[in-house]
DNA sequence: TCCCCTTATACTCAAAGTGAGCATATACTA
DNA sequence: TAGTATATGCTCACTTTGAGTATAAGGGGA
């Protein structure tokens, strides 16, 4: 085994920052004009930066940067998300350049007003993913698009064994057929609509072939699109968080220190896309150890006052997994 | 923000690839002596390669091509596990060379036989991280070096902040006072020890101080070492597949089709590193759709007959996070 | 003032799931 | 034939969960 001195390559770091407010997830997106390099000069992009192979000593480091440098945001919570590596994800690689690696972060923050001249926005998660979010019910897209698409995709197929290869995974991914949805499935159900050209994104060849893509009228019901492989990261991060709300106390990072329950269940619900039964939620929450009254009492609800409450950092060291439990309603 | 030329980076691609034999969990290594460019020249090592940026289209391929070069297998399961990337990992870049990332995948496989003449070698994954096996028992190694040693760490610092947030960190990760111990921590535990220089991995400097070594005649019982950082990844990837047992299905992979439910059991205990109460573990597994009968019968055992299983494939659209449970015994 | 709407919070009750163990069946071996 | 090993069925108390019912306490408007 050889090595061999560095070949070219480019390492992108992006970075899916995650707030919610007013009961609605959002995502912290620059512009991403110059990135795309396509005619799309404006869909909305993750904060974004190479790796300073000299600079950076840690690749976190290097996400704390750019973000800064773009955002003026300061990030607390950080962890890896996923490194994306096929070629032909960046088009400088069309180009003759070199090949680009991306390795995505998943950070949450408690949402901050951003600076005027910011070329920062927050974006609502769900536009970008509309059938992720079930809060109001099962969202129409689902059975007004997606669904019969997929199904067009299946039988679009000749072989025997890859139409029921496809058959099975659309029925996991979307709960058909005796599944149930799966709210963690996000990436799944992404890969599925991108196999079938349902979505078309903005990297223009995959493996040589042009995508055929969804009809105008319908393609706004599909989520606005973002630069390049983006909107899979987002998929990507939406999916992990899912997961782990379960067993680590993440929430907190995007809720002030102290806070009503209901609070906390909006929150919840804004990442989960679900309604939760109220009152199993706090009875999971409360007796779970998770939170603590604070005494304090606040008015400002539209109802009958109630307690504050904060986060119980002992129950890292009482319980294994610290999560919060989704009694769905 | 400016898109620059390709920086010098090398892009290494790592495998931790785990069978389980003979109730015991194993990792494919392969010889270090290139690789680590130390004077350790025979620490084993994961199977490595650099990412070739014209040829491999995707970074999986790249991991089964350097893997099928190095040890002649062919690999199925397959899952990234992250990416490490942390200045000053390989020292290739001590002597000026470009810098280097990492990126560690997991795969699981039913143990072949390897060829003799191969440079590939099966080891027994506890034998790097001997403080994970609890089958046999709580590891005598915990109460003989490492807390010992840890709880010098925590009072090693002056600072109060910083010596409770040592203290809560080793009470987390080692289930101390009123903890319990969790399977799942072994990142987490790996990297208590490395900070507290417990265990000395072959790369030198760590931000320029030589890490203090514990006394030659304990060594030993803290397992053996593995060449760059390649043990960080053992951990890591330990970690991540006793989670990951517990909601997706994938046991199996390291099991031949059929099986009595005691194998099943023994690889499960082999991951979890715990002994498991028997009754339980069938009822878990019958009940929760995992498996079925076959209707053979196995005479093997050494004791009453038993009946082969298979996985139950169907399982996987009937419930969202199918996983086996750990009753333990 | 009182009714109504809103949110908060306590409590119940059945069903399902889990931890721990007893009991029995069927092989092989000394 | 006793003893050991594995396989498999079943019990029982306890906890957790799903789905409600009931009541408390604020504000606004008729």
């Amino acid at each position: 085994m050889t090595i061999r001195k560095g070949q070219r390559f480019m390492v992108g770091l992006n970075a899916v920052i995650v707030a919610v407010t007013d009961e609605s997830p959002r995502v912290l997106t620059v512009r991403g004009s110059e990135l795309s390099m396509t005619d799309d000069h404006e869909l909305a992009a993750l904060p974004f930066g190479p790796l300073d192979a000299e600079k950076d000593r840690t690749l976190e480091r290097g996400v704390r940067g750019w973000v800064r440098e773009q955002t003026g945001l300061e990030l607390e919570y950080v962890e890896q998300l996923y490194t994306f590596g096929d070629r032909h994800r960046h088009p400088i690689e069309h180009q003759g350049g070199p090949r680009m690696l991306s390795i995505a972060y998943l950070a949450l923050i408690r949402e901050v007003k951003l600076a005027l001249d910011s070329r920062a926005k927050w974006l609502d998660y769900y536009s970008f993913l509309p059938w992720e979010d079930w809060r109001r019910g099962r969202p129409k897209v689902l059975d007004q698009v997606i669904l019969p698409k997929l199904e067009e995709w299946v039988t679009g197929t000749e072989e025997w064994a890859s139409r029921t290869h496809r058959q099975e995974r659309l029925a996991i991914a979307f709960g058909l057929g005796g599944s149930e949805w799966d709210g963690e499935k996000v990436l799944e159900r992404y890969e599925l609509l991108y196999e079938a050209g349902i979505i078309d994104e903005s990297v223009r060849t995959y493996r040589g072939k042009r995508r055929p893509s969804t009809a105008v009228e319908k393609r706004e019901l599909m989520g606005r699109r973002m630069a390049l492989d983006h909107r899979r990261m987002l998929a990507t991060a939406l999916g992990r968080l899912r997961g782990k709300i379960k067993y680590r106390p993440v929430v907190f990072e995007l809720l002030s220190p102290t806070f009503r329950l209901l609070q906390l269940q909006r929150v919840v619900e804004a990442l989960a896309g679900v309604r939760l039964h109220k009152q199993n939620f706090r009875r999971l929450v409360d007796r779970g150890g998770l939170v603590e009254g604070t005494g304090q009492i606040d008015s400002e609800t539209g109802g009958r006052p109630a307690e504050l409450f904060r986060f119980r950092r002992e129950v890292l060291t009482e319980r294994r997994a610290p999560g919060v439990g989704l009694p769905t309603s």
